[in-house]
DNA sequence: GGAGAACTACTCGGATAACCAGTGTCCGAGTTGTAAGGG
DNA sequence: CCCTTACAACTCGGACACTGGTTATCCGAGTAGTTCTCC
C-alpha cells in the first residue's frame, strides 16, 4: 500500500483540530511532519479530487475538509489515494488455456475471485466504521493534549 | 496484490485434483493456463518454501501439496506469494517533525497504524476462514464437471 | 540372460535482465494582500 | 484623505525525472529412467 496513505490521515486529522475556519497550506503540514513538500501537496490534491478536501489558492489559502469529520471515513481517505480497484483482480486465467475456449466451462463467476472479494469487502467495511470524528475521539482520549498542541502549533506558525 | 496470488490458489486446487499420489511439473499447470512457465515456477517455489508444497525432482518429478487441502487456508497461499508483511506499515511519521524529539508525544501505540491493523486483521481472518478443501467443494457443487475434467486432463497428458 | 555402469532426458532451483507503478522534484497559473500614485 | 491600479508574494496544480519491486527469462544442479556393455 502506497506510503501516501499514512500522511494523508494525519493530514486529515490535524484539518480537522487545526482547521477553524481557516485553510492549512500543505508547507505546514509539511513541516509538521518533516515530509517532502511537493509530494505531500501530491497526495492532498488527491484528497481534493476525491471530494474530502478543498483547496483555496493564493496567499492566505491552502486546504481544509471539505466535510465535517463525522462524514469521512478511512475508506474515503484510503480509496482517495489508493484508487477503487481491488487489490485482487481475477484476470480470468481459468478461461485460458485448452479449456478457455469451451463455453461449458465457464458456469457463473469464479469462485476464487469471489473469495477474495469477501476477503476485501470485509477489509473496507471495517475501514468504513470508523470516521475521522472517531479516530480524533480516540486520540483526544488517550492524549487530551496533542490536539490542541497541534492546534496552536499550527495558529502560531503563521 | 501480485499476479501470481490469483496463479497460485488455481494451481492448488489443480494440485488437490490432480495429485493422486503423483507429482505434477510445472510445465503442465503452465499449460493448462497459458501462462509462463519460469515464472509460474517461481511462484510455485514460494509455495514451497512456505511448507504449502513439496516438490520432487528429475522425470517423473513435480509439485504436489504438502498437507490435505482441508488443512490449507487461502491466507496460507496469500501469504506464501506476498510475505507476511502487513500493507499498510505505519512509520510514525507523528514522531517526525518538530514535535517528534519530544517524549511526552509518545503516548500508548499510534492510532491509525492500530485502525488500519484491525481492518487488515478482518481481511485475514476471512481468508483463514476459507480452504483449498471448502474453495474445491463450492466449485464441485457449482460446476460438477470440471474437477472431473481437469482430472483427465492432468492424466492424459503425461 | 542378468547385473552394472554410463548416458540421456527431464525437473526443480536460484541467479540474472526488462518493465512499470510509486516516489520525488520542478516550474507555471491563479489569487490575494499591499503599496504606490493620482485626484 | 480616499480611490484606483499596478505589483509582488504566496499557494495550488499539473508536467517532468528517478527508484524499488514486480514481471519475466535463462541456465545450472540433481535425479530417474533407459540403454549399452560385459560377465
Amino acid at each position: 500500500m502506497s506510503r501516501g496513505v499514512e500522511w494523508a490521515v494525519h493530514c486529515c486529522l490535524d484539518l480537522a483540530w487545526a482547521g477553524n475556519g481557516e485553510a492549512v497550506p500543505v508547507s505546514r503540514l509539511a513541516a509538521f511532519y518533516d515530509l517532502p513538500v511537493a509530494y505531500l501537496n501530491k497526495q492532498v490534491q488527491a484528497l481534493v479530487r476525491a471530494g474530502i478536501a478543498s483547496s483555496v489558492s493564493g496567499p492566505r489559502g491552502g486546504f481544509r475538509l471539505a466535510r465535517r469529520p463525522e462524514r469521512i471515513s478511512l475508506l474515503d481517505v484510503v480509496t482517495a489515494i489508493e484508487g477503487t480497484e481491488p487489490a485482487f483482480r481475477c484476470a480470468e486465467i481459468r478461461q485460458q488455456g485448452p479449456f478457455g475456449g469451451t463455453p461449458e466451462s465457464v458456469t457463473g463467476p469464479c469462485l476464487v475471485d469471489q473469495a477474495m472479494r469477501r476477503a476485501e469487502l470485509a477489509w473496507r467495511r471495517e475501514l468504513a466504521a470508523q470516521t475521522l470524528a472517531g479516530l480524533a475521539e480516540a486520540v483526544e482520549r488517550a492524549a487530551p493534549d496533542v490536539p490542541d498542541r497541534a492546534r496552536r502549533w499550527f495558529d502560531s506558525h503563521t
